[in-house]
DNA sequence: TAAGTGATACGC
DNA sequence: CGTATCACTTAC
């Protein structure tokens, strides 16, 4: 399997903190990711997967490296990339990036993260290992950066699931998503 | 602190 | 069918 997907075929947690400095590349626009959350899988009450199989999360089931973007509150357009083996239903919530490129406004929130970027569902299920696609991902460059963790956002319906510290930012950085809980 | 927005899941 | 809910953002 090509190194990038390899990345995701583990659990989210592990691909959650690989996302950690890898650039989003959606046409023209570069942006590097500095804020992911871990969705574990179906016995992860605060994953969509704990649903079952239905059209929504069938995405998830199939193969890592694959885009999962949904529409959350009417408004907001959602990227995640799907992890784990196939057939494993997992995936990481993109939260926050930095922009690359002229022109972007902050990406600090995952419904902000969409908007600027022109993601919405017709990039549902698109390759994100493939460099043809439309909307990809390319390896971190860089030096592997330091990473804070901390609870995730927006789950409180989960029972004690929001407590575990599934959300992962690069240490330090002033792109990450307003609830600066750490 | 609350409204906005529409797909989704589930009950009937 | 109806309707409650939502991995958010922005304006009061």
């Amino acid at each position: 399997m090509a190194p990038l997907r390899q990345s995701f075929a583990g659990d989210a947690i592990a691909a959650a903190r690989r996302l950690l400095g890898m650039v989003l590349v959606h046409g023209a626009h570069r942006a590097r990711i500095v804020e992911t959350e871990a969705y574990l899988g179906p016995h992860d009450l605060a994953c969509h997967a704990a649903k079952g199989r239905t059209a929504r999360t069938e995405v998830m089931f199939g193969p890592p490296g694959h885009a999962y973007v949904y529409l959350v509150y009417g408004m907001h357009h959602l990227l995640n990339v799907v992890t784990g083996p196939e057939g494993y239903p997992a995936a990481v919530l993109i939260r926050a990036a930095e922009p690359l490129t002229p022109n972007l406004p902050a990406l600090d929130g995952p419904g902000k993260l969409g908007r600027a970027l022109g993601i919405d569902r017709r990039l549902n299920a698109v390759d994100l290992c493939d460099p043809g696609s439309p909307l990809h991902l390319e390896p971190r460059d860089g030096p592997r950066p330091r990473i804070a963790a901390g609870p995730r956002i927006g789950v409180d319906y989960a029972g004690a699931w929001p407590h575990k510290p599934y959300r992962f930012m690069v240490a330090g950085s002033p792109h990450g998503s307003r609830p600066r809980l750490c």
